[in-house]
DNA sequence: CTTGGAATGTCAACAAAGCTGACGTATTGT
DNA sequence: ACAATACGTCAGCTTTGTTGACATTCCAAG
């Protein structure tokens, strides 16, 4: 049999196979979002005030500016979210200590309860899907998923990662 | 060493783990997505366009009523968009052949080409992850999303990838 | 101590892409 | 004949993104 693909079975490069791919992240960021949308409809919220809610949940104390590089929208996008966020109560907005330009962003009893519904919808369906499929396809599926993600945001993947351990 | 967790290592199903599968989600869909909305970009078309463009060069000959069904938007989204591309012509819609009502949706030369170069730009990111993570983390990748799913687009990508086999 | 630049906030206007509801038309199946 | 289906369209609304302009506050360098 001739080595046309060099040496190595590549055949999960194909085409085909890659275009599958593509479906599968599609179909399945379907999924991954289903949940919190379901619960967040109804209330004045939506996407954005969850994302926001996430990384502010995840890095207490972060500032505008951090949050906006790792959500990657422009401050007035963030802005409109963030202020119904505060003005509902379910953020806490600082004035910065060491440098009082910065503001340094919390979740309040409120914000962490639906955070925390939020959160839990998701980790179900991530659980579920990591409990179907096993140990060894989700570290593969970690591994794709990393080397899929543009340098800077896996920088950011990375940090936020690393800071919990 | 005490057996607390089943008698099977479940260390992957940690919060801490779930939350790090979620992020990972989040910022690789961002890479996942990036440079079609680049391409289109400056063009007059989004990520809309992109969707509708993949599925109907997918299936071509798809009816209005599948690729509704498949991209899980109302009519009125998807015929916005349908219409411009009908409008530039990039999309043949046709009048069925068995059932008149239905209309038999086709890409155009024109079509074809922007769906190759979208397209291509995809494959081009997620073939170099998948280089990157090697076969084995691929199909643990495609176990993960297919379990994250819903099931009635888990049952959509089953016929699209089975049709083409 | 002044001043330039950085971080933040805000106003206005706009665009993409989703939604609901209502309605019209052609076609099909009962 | 009539109800249901497939499609298209009008109108209006929401969420979430965008640019551009401008004010405020503050740090730090000259």
């Amino acid at each position: 049999m001739p080595e046309v693909q060099g040496g190595e079975n590549l055949l999960f490069l194909t085409d085909e196979q890659l275009r599958q791919g593509i479906e599968a992240m599609f179909f399945a960021y379907r999924g991954f979002t289903a949940d919190p949308d379901r619960i967040l409809s109804g209330m004045a919220y939506g996407r954005a005030h969850h994302r926001a809610v996430h990384f502010i949940a995840r890095a207490p104390g972060t500032t505008v500016n951090n949050l906006l590089n790792i959500l990657g929208v422009t401050k007035q996008s963030l802005n409109r979210v963030l202020r119904t966020l505060v003005d509902d109560g379910l953020v806490d907005s600082r004035v910065g200590k060491s440098d009082k330009r910065e503001r340094n962003l919390y979740l309040t009893d409120e914000g962490m309860e639906l955070e925390r519904k939020l959160s839990d919808a998701q980790r179900a369906r991530m659980r579920a899907a990591y409990r179907a499929a096993g140990p060894e396809a989700v570290s593969g599926f970690r591994q794709v998923l990393e080397a899929m993600m543009d340098t800077e945001m896996r920088r950011q993947y990375y940090k936020i990662r690393d800071a919990k351990s």
